[in-house]
DNA sequence: CGAATACTTAAGTATGTGCTTAACAATCAA
DNA sequence: TTGATTGTTAAGCACATACTTAAGTATTCG
């Protein structure tokens, strides 16, 4: 699916990610195309769990799914996966620049005459409806 | 807080990054640490509400805190962040490996000689408990 | 055709989640 | 000490999730 719309899809992505039957869906996946049934071969609950799984990632846009005959083949849709990777490529990334920061502010401590150090914590407040 | 109990961190840590309010939160300490009031500031609802949103970021082991005289201060854990970006990370990589094979089997596709071309979909199972 | 296969839909249930308000600490400052 | 600040705890409520079983619907095969 993916709305197009950062913060909602995200929600839908991780709150897929948040369930370990889906995520060992979507190892499987990474290995390729399955269908309904060879995806809930290994597990230990119902075929409409697994189906009502599946959905919840076809919803998230982290799986993709076409009906063919009586089967339906399920397939990872890569971008999503890396629309997540990269919201939390770019926590990472920020949260070590400012960490580095932070090391570089310490290391020059010996009360050397006060520059542009910023301090460390208070940061301006964020805006969030 | 973390198991070492790799699938269940990665729930907790998922399902805390599955709602948009904690993912804010996040987003602000990477900036760096903050108080739990200067955290509920920039948002509409309780600050019990936050409190409980902290709840669920430490616990996920995606934040920790420690309080100092009235006031708690919260801070990323960016181990906590890596480890489910090297997830997605991982899956990134073995999906494109195979999406790699698989765009080299149709390059070479022109009805040349069968040699160990594995056809792409159905691939072996995978034993999860 | 008729039966097996591969899902699909519907309905129900137990538990979890995301809030709320109200009342209660604990700490700091005048 | 009094009162403001900063957070914590508890109870409750509406809605979402993760299943279940039972009963369908297409499709393919013999």
């Amino acid at each position: 699916m993916l709305n197009n719309q950062p913060e909602a899809d995200l929600d839908l992505v991780f709150q897929a990610l948040s369930d370990r039957t889906r995520r060992a869906i979507v190892v499987r996946l990474c290995g390729g195309p399955a269908s309904v049934s060879e995806l809930a071969g290994p597990f230990a609950m119902s075929l409409p769990a697994i189906v009502q799984h599946l959905q919840v990632l076809e919803n998230s846009g982290l799986v993709s799914s076409e009906k063919i005959g009586r089967v339906r083949t399920c397939s990872i849709v890569p971008a999503t996966v890396r629309l997540a990777e990269g919201w939390l490529g770019a926590r990472r990334t920020h949260g070590e620049r400012r960490l580095d920061r932070l090391q570089a502010f310490l290391a020059a401590e010996p009360d050397s005459e006060p520059q542009s150090h910023e301090p460390p914590p208070s940061i301006p407040p964020r805006s969030t409806p």
